[in-house]
DNA sequence: CCTCAATTTCTCTTATATCGGAAACAACAG
DNA sequence: CTGTTGTTTCCGATATAAGAGAAATTGAGG
């Protein structure tokens, strides 16, 4: 236990471990998931299942499961360590691409199978002779944005990715550029 | 029991609450309070507490609970109906609006206490001799990118919504519009 | 085809969050 | 001041999720 470069050495970084797992557990993700991928982002080097599970003293059966969820998502992957049977993983570690693979995880696994249960209720809501107006107004509303949402989400991944940053960077700016350039406000 | 116009009455409808109610649940938002938003957000008038419990056939305390926090996230106002004792409820029926301050309250509350706690966690990390100099870099990065993002975030609530839709409508176009006028991909 | 390390699945316990109901509290009318 | 109505706080029961450890499975040498 307690290798050479082992980074729970260090308290900074078992408090960003902690924090990770904190916030992650408020936004719905588990908190052994969440230490874990501190972890390997924290990591320069490739960890094994061993490894993870004795520096954040949680099970192994855990640390198994979650490093599956985390492949999932697409935020970490595994890597083959020549001489090593055992299987290694190693976190994404450009935060751009981090930040975009959790914005799209969430959007597939819970914004998209929404959206087309809203698309049902619309449906249904029309054909009910009862039904307040403005209630399905309402619903019409809500599945408008999500689409414009969604397509607008879409076309933001298909940005290469220094221009995102650019983009990003640039704030408010565009806005004024954009008024320079398209002039009317239309709808 | 029952009224006239509970929008309750609807099959439409109170598949839309379930749903609205199921997904915040999956964002970490107590379903509950999911599901009173969602029937006043469809609400043509404002609601007493005891309406929306009878609707939902939650607990009268459980919505009084809820009414709060959705308050607290300015998702819905109280409204005084004259004639009657009773406090009432009405939801922010702007979509665009709602997106925002759902975002901006998620940030708020879970975002910025994680940025300082970071902030905290570099400030450590330098000051530790033995730590991973790939680590510090890597929450360096992370650090940066929250306050870009950050910065981002607020920049765009100060654009008129108008503009703001407009913005995302264009989507990708944004890009290339920007790459004629701006030129330069300066930093 | 056997062995052994590595991993995954399963089950049970424990922790956490939700929610209903009782009780306390506040506002107000008479 | 007192009774009534509406609201909030508190507390206990219950549902749900997290996590540990054992058991089962896989797969690479030998």
């Amino acid at each position: 236990m307690t290798e050479i470069n082992d980074i729970t050495n260090s308290n900074a970084a078992n408090q960003f471990i902690l924090y990770w797992g904190d916030m992650g557990n408020q936004w719905g993700v588990n908190r052994s998931v969440a230490q874990i991928h501190a972890l390997l982002y924290l990591s320069s080097k490739p960890l094994n299942a061993e490894q993870i599970a004795e520096s954040l003293g949680i099970a192994r059966s855990n640390v198994s499961n979650s490093l599956k969820e985390l492949v999932g998502w697409r935020l970490i992957r595994r890597v083959p360590v020549p001489g090593d049977r055992r299987e290694h993983y190693e976190a994404e570690v450009d935060v751009w691409e981090m930040g975009i693979r959790i914005a799209q995880g969430r959007k597939e696994r819970e914004i998209d199978p929404a959206t087309q249960a809203l698309r049902a209720c619309v449906a249904q809501a029309q054909t009910e002779s009862g039904l307040d107006p403005t209630a399905l107004r309402r619903m019409q509303d809500m599945q408008e944005f999500l689409a414009t949402a969604d397509t607008w989400f879409r076309d933001m991944l298909t940005v290469p990715r220094p221009k995102l940053v650019m983009l990003m960077k640039l704030g408010t700016k565009v806005v004024s550029l954009l008024n320079l350039a398209g002039g009317k406000k239309s709808k």
